[in-house]
DNA sequence: CGACGCTACCGTACAGCGTAAGAACCGCCC
DNA sequence: GGGCGGTTCTTACGCTGTACGGTAGCGTCG
């Protein structure tokens, strides 16, 4: 009776690997990567621990699934840029690319932790560090630089590389003053900072530091590459 | 009778946070921070679990300590360094620094991962990056260079970035030509390097390329001191 | 000198984790 | 309609971190 028409009703449509990892990445957006265990994402796929199984093999081939979602995304937004082509600016190019992977990798906080215990093993990821190869070969590198080039940028290619502090929270300032002793140069660092001699607002723009590291790196690449 | 030589003379001394950490680090060396459990731990000091707890709050707190512990590793290879004078060579200094925060932490292979996932809440890191804006300080930097040289140098301050393939393994070149069709610019790049054509022995030195990394970020930092 | 309290330690227990094994059920083809 | 293959559920195991309560030895005091 009602069974017949439940069951397959329900959870709307039979499960698959792609919805797994959908549902994955949005418990990942909501909760935390922390709380997403087999158990918890089953239940938000209406569907008992057990049965993802059938269509992942274990929580780590989760993991994996999570970092080729977030790969699509970046490759799409980097398909959909109009950046110049690299043979007339290949700084501009990159810069490009990475901060539109930035801005997807800011959607996902915990893509980056996730990244880290997986670089690798991925193949969306290797292919994307050999688009960034790419990029710099038409951009004028030999192999060679650009080796060392995707060595120096490290995970900057994809747009993060481990924020110092995390987003410094309620009282952070007041926790630093405290240290003052203890860190007498950062403290002063951050006194200075909120006196407004700097300019910026806020004590600490996190993405205008990031493209000050970046463009540092990019600058200095050109520098290497013209001379060689 | 026995008991009373014994009971305190078996686990050679009392338990402290001291001896705790002390284990918790050799185990981590010896097999990995994956099986650093509160268990396995008390086992190695010949004790239960739950007697670990008397002297660490909880297992975060051991991690805690444990980066606490190699900072002070870090902390004494650097006082015992014949450093230069940053006001004659900051660049230099900063280099010896930075490389034998790196020589520590290569003796700890799952330090980094720690690392990671607790920086800006330990005061020994904090402590650690306001000495090294306090040694560009006295290289003539004002705070707000300082500042963002801060964010650009980021974990290799600490003499680690996370590297983009951990040592390569058995086969790993065979996998990369495997994947030649889906990554043609990173086996040209590996065909070539193992070539011989660029005259660095293996297929890449992970210290070359740190270094690497670190002398352009160097540098970089170094012509924006001079034209401020 | 004997009792008492403090603290370090142990034993037990529990909830939550990933997942192995097998039973139950669905939709499809013969 | 009967069987069959794949999907789902049930149950259970070993592991984790850790809450709780009991115990044993030392230091102090009456």
């Amino acid at each position: 009776m009602a069974t017949r028409e439940e069951s397959r009703v329900d959870r709307q449509v039979r499960l698959s690997r792609e919805r797994v990892l959908g549902a994955a990445v949005a418990l990942a957006d909501a909760r935390g990567v922390g709380s997403l265990t087999m158990r918890s994402l089953a239940e938000s796929l209406g569907v008992e621990a057990m049965s993802l199984y059938h269509h992942v093999a274990n929580k780590e081939a989760v993991l994996d699934g999570l970092v080729e979602v977030v790969m699509a995304e970046i490759e799409r937004a980097v398909a959909g840029l109009a950046s110049p082509a690299p043979e007339d600016d290949w700084r501009r190019a990159m810069r490009m690319r990475v901060l539109a992977a930035r801005e997807v990798l800011l959607c996902h906080p915990w893509a980056p932790g996730v990244f880290e215990t997986r670089r690798g093993t991925s193949l969306a990821v290797v292919r994307y560090y050999d688009g960034v190869l790419g990029l710099m070969r038409r951009g004028g590198f030999d192999y060679d630089l650009g080796h060392r080039a995707l060595h120096a940028l490290g995970s900057r290619a994809l747009g993060f590389s481990q924020e110092l502090f995390e987003p410094p929270g309620e009282g952070a300032e007041e926790a630093l003053a405290a240290m003052a002793v203890e860190v007498p140069h950062l403290a002063a660092m951050a006194a200075e900072a909120s006196h407004g001699v700097s300019g910026r607002l806020g004590w600490c723009d996190f993405q205008a530091e990031f493209e000050f590291g970046l463009d540092l790196i990019l600058d200095g690449l050109e520098r290497l590459r013209v001379a060689s």
